[in-house]
DNA sequence: GCGACAG
DNA sequence: ATCTTGTCGC
């Protein structure tokens, strides 16, 4: 069995310093979104970087890299951060905004994947997840189609559907829970329903390994 | 103790 | 996430 005292002293350290109530930019123009798929132990990780005013993806990459920690629910990082890194370092436009597969404050110790690459790195950050890790939703009737995530007598988070997906989104880092839903709602409405960057990550994840020969693309 | 548990 | 056939619904 192995001890995660340590994953979880970084966690707390990294809730201290993550900001989840300023916006660092006011205005957007350039969100990426980031997604990984595995194949044994290799993870094939892809970026698209989307512009919000033209509502069109402008750059794509994606990367191959080894990885050796396992799956464990609530400490995520642990697994994804390496690929995550990777090819992020290969955007050549850099974002203002960085769109993470997974929760940022929604998290048993308010630290999800989204909030640590964005402290990590220093960029904000929005967390996007399809499942809740924590806390329960609270609609306020049965057609609204945004609703508040709870937990421990606090917002957490917020969830959008719409009639193709429902999301799970919380902050990350420098971008606060209102400016992130804010972000996520104007491209679904413009992509009927669909969070086309992030949909396009994930298409790139999983169609990228047949002709992968080292990564870039 | 038992169940739940991002990707 | 990944492994995977047939099957249900529009």
């Amino acid at each position: 069995m192995i001890d995660y005292s340590v994953a979880k002293a970084i966690q707390e350290e990294t809730r201290k310093k993550a900001v989840f109530n300023q916006d660092f930019v006011s205005n957007p123009k350039l969100v990426a979104a980031l997604d990984v798929s595995y194949k044994k132990s290799k993870a094939l990780s892809a970026v698209a970087v989307y512009n919000l005013e033209r509502g069109e993806i402008v750059e794509a990459k994606a990367t191959l890299i080894d990885v050796k920690a396992p799956y464990v629910p609530g400490y995520f990082f642990l697994r994804e951060i390496n690929p995550l890194v990777a090819v992020y370092g290969l955007v050549e436009n850099k974002p203002d905004v960085v769109m993470i597969n997974g929760h940022g404050y929604s998290h048993p110790r308010r630290a999800g994947i989204a909030t640590y690459f964005g402290v990590l790195l220093s960029v904000p950050t929005i967390g996007v997840a399809r499942k809740l890790l924590v806390g329960e939703e609270q609609c306020r009737n049965e057609r609204d189609d945004t609703c508040i995530v709870i937990d421990k007598g606090e917002i957490i988070g917020m969830s959008v559907r719409s009639h193709i997906e429902k999301l799970y989104v919380s902050s990350g880092h420098g971008v606060s829970l209102e400016t992130s839903i804010s972000i996520v709602k104007s491209i679904i409405e413009r992509h009927g329903g669909s969070l086309y960057p992030m949909k396009i990550a994930d298409l790139i994840t999983k169609r990228c390994w047949a002709n992968e020969q080292g990564g870039k693309h």
